[in-house]
RNA sequence: CGCGGGGUGGAGCAGUUGGCAGCUCGUCGGGCUCAUAACCCGGAGGUCGCAGGUUCGAAUCCUGUCCCCGCAACCA
């Protein structure tokens, strides 16, 4: 029988930087998905891969001396090791500099262009000489540039638009007509009140002001800017051709099922994506799925806040299923959700040990003991066992159902709701006492074919989320019965079987012990190698000279006074006393500090900052402050000395 | 009045079309011994942010209000 045909995406990486966690969970969740769809019957092609160019990968290869592709090449790499890690089974990872892909994005620009839906335009507004960069007259601050505080001109700059607005009203239609393409509901409304019913703008689709992007063949200064690159990859590396001579794996797999995508990137998925695809008279996805963050602890993870967590350094610490566990697990279906060190051992323990990993043990452990490890027969059934058999059985349609939905975490709930079953089970049939009665022996077989075989059909559907669990449990009941089928009816497991020697699943973790253990090692193995060769990593900590800090003039200085500022909710404005003179410095802390408690603190101050605007209003030096995860502390000296005092 | 999300036992969450307020963890008490100090049972604990309204009946629908969190614009 033919196969039905599942085309699901990842958006592509940006290799700017090492993926964290967060960027992680998106491939894991489609894997999920896509292991789940295969086990259920569908032909499955899983694709994602790396987006590869603009301006800030050209500047990042120049800071660190190589060329964007070879740049690219490393943390392109670097992404493909860590979904490897997570062990998930992408098709196909594909990158937006092969030249594949490339000679096909030239053709569609050249088709959309030719057919008048991108038309030669200029883009105008404030420009930046040293910033290189437009804005427009909102962003200006007091009519200067926000990055540099620098002079700006007017000026027109020569580009291509894409020809959106024309397309407005065939996407407010078919989204209303297809309640199921943007996923969850809730964004589906905000897309169309916020972006689309306002009126579309044409879209910018091409950049003179860097070249590391896909030229435009017919306009080679112009390269093809992000939205028409990226977003092509879905249909790109299938075949498409805009001649109309399409490859196998396009006409087998488009139009996709589902574009599985982060929340923030919901826009360009559902609105230019669609419009580019009408335009080119391509179907359309059927589905777009704008998947929640994971945050860590409550916030969202970054550099700054030095809360970031990497895909292989859990793998290192807690092994690749429980990560994976974790991720699927923990992740709500429309809301952002949350990890620590401390909640992922919690789960670990509670579920993957206590809960599956001594099931099976205990099973496995009293199969050995009054049967020799051979599974025994089952013959007459109580209520009790036909109770579980239900419940092991319904697994074969509520967890489709869910995984239709893209309910993944709902989906283990329901086979984890049949493995707590099954230890009360044991519980209740207290499989030990009918041991000690001779005449029991055929109940306590059945007893025991009913648990195995229980722990059977979990063990298969477990395979789409945790493979390498799945194959474990799978290969001590020593079963070939791994199919889908095989889980519809209970009775797959064959009696007289000898089942293989079990083996602990998971290792329970001494909490204390463990957060000591990534305590001292910021930097453990798997990262050390990775730093060692990355070049184009940030120096945080640049070694300099004592010349060059003496170059930092640091004072202590009192605060005077401190007001809201009048037009940013984070900023203050401070009045500080150095010495003789008063300073006004504006500083990023209305979060963190009430007005009251600032006035008449100590600080330190460095004094010969170059004066900066900050939301229009001046600031003329810096206050120094530690941050760790509690929030802000001011640098301050032990005894109360004179204000304006150097500090070296 | 920029846009959006959220306030449900100590913690984290579910609650679809209004109909006895649930789950996991924790906690307290008990049981069991096959198992990884596990597993099973029971108890305590909630004015569902607040105020009003609709209704026989509201966590759920409506109005108002307070608080938190994202996004956007400035973290010097």
């Amino acid at each position: 029988m033919e196969k039905k045909p599942f085309y699901i995406t990842t958006a592509i990486a940006y290799t700017s930087g090492k993926p964290h966690i967060g960027n992680v969970y998106e491939i894991v969740l489609a894997d999920a998905i896509a292991r789940f769809m295969r086990l259920y019957g569908y032909d499955v092609y899983l694709q994602t891969g790396t987006d590869e160019h603009g301006q800030k990968i050209q500047d990042k290869a120049e800071q660190a001396g190589v060329s964007p592709q070879e740049f690219v090449d490393g943390i392109a790499a670097e992404i493909k090791r860590n979904w490897d890690v997570m062990n998930t089974s992408y098709d196909n990872f594909v990158r937006t500099t092969d030249p594949k892909h490339e000679k096909i994005v030239q053709k569609i620009f050249k088709k959309l262009y030719e057919q008048g839906d991108i038309y030669k335009g200029e883009y105008e507004g404030m420009y930046c000489s040293p910033c290189e960069s437009f804005f427009t007259q909102s962003q200006l601050v007091n009519g200067k540039c926000p990055d540099c505080g620098g002079e700006v001109s007017y000026a027109k700059e020569e580009a291509y638009f894409f020809r959106i607005s024309k397309y407005q009203d065939a996407l407010v239609k078919h989204i209303e007509e297809h309640p199921d393409f943007i996923q969850p509901e809730s964004r589906k409304n905000e897309m169309l009140n916020n972006f689309i019913k306002p009126g579309l703008k044409d879209l910018c689709v091409s950049r003179t002001s860097f070249s590391w992007g896909i030229p435009v063949d017919f306009d080679p200064k112009h390269v093809v800017y992000v939205w028409i690159d990226a977003l092509s990859n879905y249909i790109t590396f299938l075949g498409y051709n805009p001649d109309g001579n399409n490859g196998e794996l396009f006409k087998k797999y488009w139009p996709a099922d589902v574009h599985l995508i982060g929340k923030d990137i919901l826009r360009f998925h559902t609105i230019y994506w669609p419009i580019m695809l009408m335009a080119l008279g391509v179907e359309l996805p059927k589905k777009v799925f704008g998947h929640p963050w994971l945050l860590i602890g409550e916030g969202k993870m970054s550099k700054s806040k030095g809360n970031v967590i990497y895909a292989d350094d859990l793998v290192h610490w807690f092994g690749v299923d429980a990560v994976r566990y974790f991720v699927l697990k923990e992740m709500p279906f429309a809301q952002d959700g949350s990890m620590t060190y401390e909640l992922l051992i919690e789960r670990i323990n509670g579920e993957l040990v206590n809960i599956l990993g001594n099931l099976v043990n205990r099973t496995a452990a009293m199969t050995q003991q009054y049967f020799g490890g051979v599974v025994p027969k089952q013959e007459n059934l109580s209520e009790l066992d036909t109770e579980l058999i239900g419940m092991a059985l319904e697994l074969a349609e509520s967890v489709p159902e869910k995984m239709h939905e893209l309910r993944v975490s709902d989906s283990i709930q329901l086979i984890f709701n049949v493995l707590r079953r099954s230890n009360k089970y044991i519980d209740e049939t207290a499989p030990w006492i009918l041991a000690k009665d001779p005449a029991q022996k055929e109940r306590l077989g059945t007893v025991m074919y009913n648990l195995l075989e229980t722990i059977r059909i979990c063990g298969v559907l477990l395979g789409a989320y945790l493979p390498d669990t799945s194959n474990k449990i799978l290969n001590i009941l020593n079963t070939d019965a791994t199919d889908f089928d095989s889980i519809k009816t209970f009775g797959a497991l064959v009696s007289g079987t000898a089942l293989n020697k079990s083996s602990i699943l998971f290792e329970r973790i001494d909490a204390a012990k463990k957060l000591k253990e990534i305590e001292g090692s910021a930097t453990p193995k798997a990262e050390q190698k990775r730093e060692s060769k990355k070049p184009e990593q940030e120096k945080e900590c640049e070694e300099i000279t004592i010349d060059e800090f003496a170059k930092v003039e640091l004072r202590t200085g009192q605060i005077l006074s401190a007001e809201k500022h009048p037009d940013a909710d984070k900023l203050l404005v401070l009045q500080i006393r150095l010495g003789e003179e008063t300073r006004q410095i504006v500083s990023g802390i209305a979060k963190y500090f009430t007005i009251e408690e600032l006035i008449g603190k100590q600080v330190v101050v460095a004094a010969n900052l170059k004066p900066a605007k900050l939301r229009g209003v001046m600031s003329n030096g810096m206050i120094l402050m530690a941050e760790d995860k509690d929030g802000l502390s001011f640098i301050t000296a032990d005894r109360a000395v004179q204000s304006g005092s150097k500090i070296r």
